[in-house]
DNA sequence: TCTTCGATTGTCT
DNA sequence: GACAATCGAAGAA
């Protein structure tokens, strides 16, 4: 299993932490999906770098996030050695520091619906491309992962990814998204 | 320069 | 369940 694997499975139990607007707001991460590789037809990196995707090609820690459907921002986290692309999308978190401050984002919606797709959850953390590019492991970084609880395997279910609508086959079917229970 | 389309969401039927 | 919103990156011309 390649490094980004591992990081995605890892990755479910860790708690996500943004301090965009000076306070904590942070949740446990229970949603990733893996990108692998420029052979990875769903990954953006499959054309070769260019400006959009040199993050992905940089050292692993740093954050990838990129614009599309013309009004969403998408959070990754680049997983790979430096030079080969690599990233793990963050579909969703469950809120635990910051509640105020989401709800008055997310308002009006249910607080179950707040962070469980990967457009929400940077809405809700104030995520936007003026964050692309930042490195996690720096000592000031707004953005980071702290440990969180383990999630045992019993509880990890492993699936195709999603919405990749005209990606072609094998890629569309492999299974490289990892979803935890945590209820 | 022009055209296509997306690692989605929210609204309407 | 169907589909519009909305715009920049990437590939074609």
């Amino acid at each position: 299993m390649r490094a980004v694997h591992a990081v995605a499975r890892d990755l479910l139990g860790k708690t996500l932490v943004s301090t965009t607007n000076g306070s904590r707001i942070a949740g446990t991460i229970y949603e990733t999906e893996a990108y692998d590789g420029e052979q990875d037809l769903a990954c953006h990196a499959r054309s070769g770098k260019t400006a959009r995707t040199a993050v992905m090609y940089s050292e692993g820690g740093h954050a990838y996030i990129y614009f599309t459907y013309g009004m969403h921002w998408m959070f990754n986290c680049v997983a790979g050695a430096s030079g080969y692309p690599a990233a793990v999308l963050i579909r969703a978190i469950q809120p635990i520091e910051g509640i105020d401050i989401i709800r008055d984002r997310r308002q009006p919606i249910d607080q179950s619906h707040w962070c469980d797709g990967p457009a929400k959850m940077t809405k809700s953390l104030g995520i936007t491309g003026m964050h692309n590019g930042m490195d996690m492991c720096q000592k000031n970084a707004v953005i980071y992962i702290e440990e969180g609880c383990l999630i045992p395997e019993e509880k990890v279910k492993i699936t195709p990814r999603i919405g990749l609508g005209r990606t072609p086959e094998p890629w569309k079917s492999k299974l490289w998204r990892y979803v935890a229970d945590i209820s």
